[in-house]
DNA sequence: ACCTCCTGTCACCGGTTGGTGACATTTTAA
DNA sequence: TTAAAATGTCACCAACCGGTGACAGGAGGT
């Protein structure tokens, strides 16, 4: 009841319940202020105003999954019995990408508020975010040179992006362009689409490499 | 000052224009109301409520660019010199999207709309552009029948999601994965990838042929 | 001329938003 | 013990939201 830092710390954490439950649109000094049950003149005091508030949930916040984990995990598939291929390791990160983000509503709240407006906690969050998608690509190249052949930023951005929006978009809708984008199956022709992209251009890459020149790296 | 028809129009044509300028969000009754010149209680007079007026103009507005121009312009392109391949018919269209989208704001908040909220508006635009989509699909199909061999649908969803997404994140951020999404240079990096992308399907999808049965279709 | 219906005008409702000033209470420091 | 500073409480503000009731004036039909 007089400390300082339990309030703050309330705030906060009513600001994620709101974002994972009523959703971005949701954050409100009012709402907070009811949700946290404390009296909204308090976040004025501790954060300044709603702006203040935001960047200070961005900035502490773990609203967002890790995907460093994502990394990791991709990259310890790849000590399977023989290396694998640079479309192996891509796949493997988009579709760790999309158990992500499948599982988070805050993540999906969080992109969504992005698309709405700048705001603080839109900007802090695309900033993080962006970081790690670097670092994505970054490791995708590293692990699977021959992945610098192409444009592989783009590629993903492309593909990332449109896994993005299909789930976005499924949260109020049943279908996207015929397909059941509210059910298992539509996800598994999604996934499997997204496969038979990637293998294709890096099976398409290699083929112009034994025809333009005859000797081949390694 | 006294035609029923004429202030029906006012408020509808006032709604398009909100939706142009002020975007999804900026429709509301006051605001309708005060950009038509004309009173609120009028607009529930004629439309009944907010609901009413957006299913009102969902169903007369021209808010969507036209699809069928876009497959007339693709179909015309197969006349070319020599018939094009699936592929080529594919990234036409996909370009042509790109095109359309990116030159309608309204189109774009109309997206953006669908995304955050289930209402009369977004549902007959999203029923509406879903028939669109499913003849894009046939059309593509009907004009080069060796796309049916993959899932071209699903396909086709993947990407245009993903250039969609692309084009709305565009309006509040300047980069994505490290595409300057921003400029001219980052959509020519995109829409190479894509092409990549749908190339190297298609490609693909032919060597399996080759590899699967001696005997290829025509 | 009368009455009715339609169009348009205006003031108002309860509820929400982000934000502020005044004041009581508690904790801490001198 | 006393004074200052931090914490919490409450009432209030203007601006907005979607929506409604009452009323004035004009048009057409009888």
């Amino acid at each position: 009841m007089r400390d300082r830092e339990e309030t703050r710390g309330k705030i906060l954490e009513a600001v994620g319940k709101i974002l994972a439950e009523d959703g971005f649109q949701g954050i409100g000094i009012n709402n907070v202020s009811r949700k946290a049950g404390v009296d909204k003149v308090l976040i004025y005091r501790y954060f300044g105003d709603l702006p203040g508030l935001l960047r200070e949930f961005a900035s502490n916040g773990d609203y967002w999954p890790s995907m460093k984990t994502l990394i990791e995990d991709a990259e310890n598939a790849e000590k399977a019995p023989f290396p694998l291929e640079a479309s192996d390791l891509a796949i493997a990160l988009l579709k760790g990408y999309i158990r992500e983000l499948g599982s988070s509503n805050s993540a999906q709240e969080l992109l969504l508020g992005e698309l709405i407006s700048r705001n603080e906690l839109s900007a802090v969050s695309a900033e993080r975010r962006e970081r790690q998608g670097a670092d994505l690509i970054e490791a995708l190249v590293r692990t699977a040179p021959e992945a610098g052949k192409i444009d592989a930023a783009a590629m993903a951005a492309l593909l990332s992006a449109g896994l993005t929006y299909l789930m976005l978009r499924a949260r109020t809708s049943d279908a996207y362009l015929g397909i059941d984008i509210a059910s298992e199956g539509g996800w598994i022709r999604i996934e499997k689409a997204m496969e038979d992209l990637v293998r294709g251009v890096f099976r398409a890459s290699e083929m112009d490499d034994e025809q333009s020149q005859d000797r081949r790296p390694q």
